[in-house]
DNA sequence: CTGTATTTTCAGTAATTATTGAAACTTCAG
DNA sequence: CTGAAGTTTCAATAATTACTGAAAATACAG
């Protein structure tokens, strides 16, 4: 069971921006309530101890583990950081800034050149485009981000039924004109 | 210009569920009016024939492309099918289907399992609180996905100004009690 | 139909990315 | 301090993934 799962987030990890193993060894922390030194993980995971340390890195760099020390041992131990939902809005944070970001900065700057011929300016529009979609998504999944989980959770169970609260919130500002 | 966002596109593309070749295919085909033969799109990258019908074939499964004919050619020219709108809609769609899908029915079959002993009852608790957390997200997207792009902009123009619509369609719902 | 232009396939190879393991480094109990 | 226990680094190598190009398949103008 733990296995299987071990195994999925593995290789789902890599979509998510990890590696196989990074994966791993995380999927691993989040279903071990003890936290785990870092021979537990290499023997659990069956990979040697220097790609465990460099995973490590890897996720500290994403602030997804913490490290615990026990008194009167000199080993490290390591475990997942903050809530499920913490994490998963890490991940998501980390993401942006990896992926969105350089886009749309080099989108801008491209968009500052004045295009030479037809060809160029048709390029030009389409980029135009794709950056104010991705600046539109950007901006939004970051003010999401500021939404308490309370508030974000009301928000994804009312499904497309926000599309009647934003009927009624037009109302309202027509009114108020 | 047009090499620059291409090149990069190629890049992001890995991040985006196809590999560099397949992202820069795209990117050259969005930037180009007129729809390209997979000689010019070959020549334009500098990569091999049959490269470029891979990467074809690939955009079709995510129905990114479509084919046109010219009358008195043998040759098929092809371009990005649909809206800017709609391309960022198919890529968004197939990677859930791609990323989310199997993950969550993995869980579910986990989840049917009975623990057999302590650390399998917090491990699957663990799993059972991802589960929750992946469903909704599956189906809020899901349910984005039917509004109608006005409606999308509106809401994300909105920003976390959103919060305060849901107040207002707290007190809304509480009246009508 | 036929012959040729075009596309597709896929075995072989190249390029990239991940992993190991031994050496260098760090830490701290005694 | 010292040295053993532990961690990190990184060159070598393994594993994976992408790409090429020639041969097979397909499509279609004449």
């Amino acid at each position: 069971m733990i296995e299987s799962f071990v195994f999925h987030f593995g290789e789902m990890g890599s979509r998510w921006g990890f590696n196989r193993t990074v994966g791993q060894m995380f999927a691993l922390m989040v279903l071990t309530d003890e936290p785990l030194s870092a021979n537990d993980i290499s023997e659990a995971l069956g990979i040697s101890r220097g790609n465990v340390s460099m995973g490590l890195k890897e996720l500290s760099s994403w602030q997804l583990v913490q490290t615990i020390h026990k008194q009167g041992d000199r080993k490290d131990y390591y475990t997942n950081r903050g809530s499920l939902w913490d994490m998963a809005n890490k991940v998501f944070e980390e993401r942006r800034k990896r992926e969105l970001d350089p886009t749309l900065s080099l989108l801008r700057d491209i968009l500052l050149d004045k295009p030479a011929n037809k060809d160029e300016e048709y390029a030009q529009e389409q980029i135009r485009e794709i950056h104010d979609l991705l600046e539109n998504l950007f901006e939004w999944t970051q003010s999401l981000q500021t939404l308490s989980p309370q508030k974000l959770n009301t928000l994804m169970k009312l499904g497309s039924g926000v599309g009647k609260v934003l009927d009624i919130k037009d109302k309202i500002t027509k009114k108020a004109e």
